[in-house]
DNA sequence: TCCATATTTCATGATTAATTGATATATAGA
DNA sequence: TCTATATATCAATTAATCATGAAATATGGA
């Protein structure tokens, strides 16, 4: 992860609509949701949800998969570990022995 | 934390000097670093860093205390962990037990 | 092959954010 | 009280982002 890559992150969950679907990809897991069903859920017109996707997809936040017609899209664990470890890197000082194994940890131990 | 803040949070780690600031501001902790020597660190105008500044303030992410004629600012560590659990609530399908318990040690158990 | 469905891409106008020069405020010390 | 230092505020210009209508692409089934 480098800074160009957590900004990009970050500018993508600073916006309503792209939040809202990262808090439901992070919560349906392993089944991810489709575009379909996430323009309907938060009722976000198909093509406006698709941009908005692609700059999740972009920011490396989620990644999708097709299935059939629909294409599914999922959290990416992975990267949201990273940027985390971007962000309380050298944390207090440097002194990171007790943080970093906290960050390497959570997202998702679920 | 509700979702406004969040925006206003991650919005404000979207820009890299902000992003820089509170990075170095998390690595500084208890003792933070005043306006004027972010600004030299960072070769970034006085205005502009306070610019900056005031929107790291306004996003809850970053706090200030006056010393003297120089201000001095800080990261709070305790919004940084509640925009965490924003982020990951509900995280896999709501089975917190794992997650949460590690965000509220993380940020910053140093 | 033709049609319907699911999604993306493109161009555009509208809103919002970022930087800057100039100025104002606040504190410390002579 | 005067001056220097540290920081914030204001107004204006430039730049980036957002949602939208229209059109394109891809898949599955009749």
């Amino acid at each position: 992860m480098d800074i160009k890559q957590a900004l990009a992150a970050f500018a993508a969950l600073s916006q309503q609509t792209r939040l809202d679907v990262f808090r439901r990809l992070i919560k349906a897991g392993e089944e991810g949701i489709s575009a379909g069903e996430l323009g309907e859920q938060l009722d976000v017109r198909q093509n406006t949800m698709s941009a908005n996707l692609a700059v999740l997809l972009n920011a490396g936040l989620v990644r999708n998969e097709r299935y059939g017609r629909s294409i599914r899209y999922f959290a990416d664990f992975e990267a949201l570990r990273g940027l985390l470890s971007f962000l309380m890197e050298d944390c207090c000082g440097g002194s990171t022995e007790k943080c970093q194994p906290l960050i390497e940890e959570l997202v998702c131990a679920c």
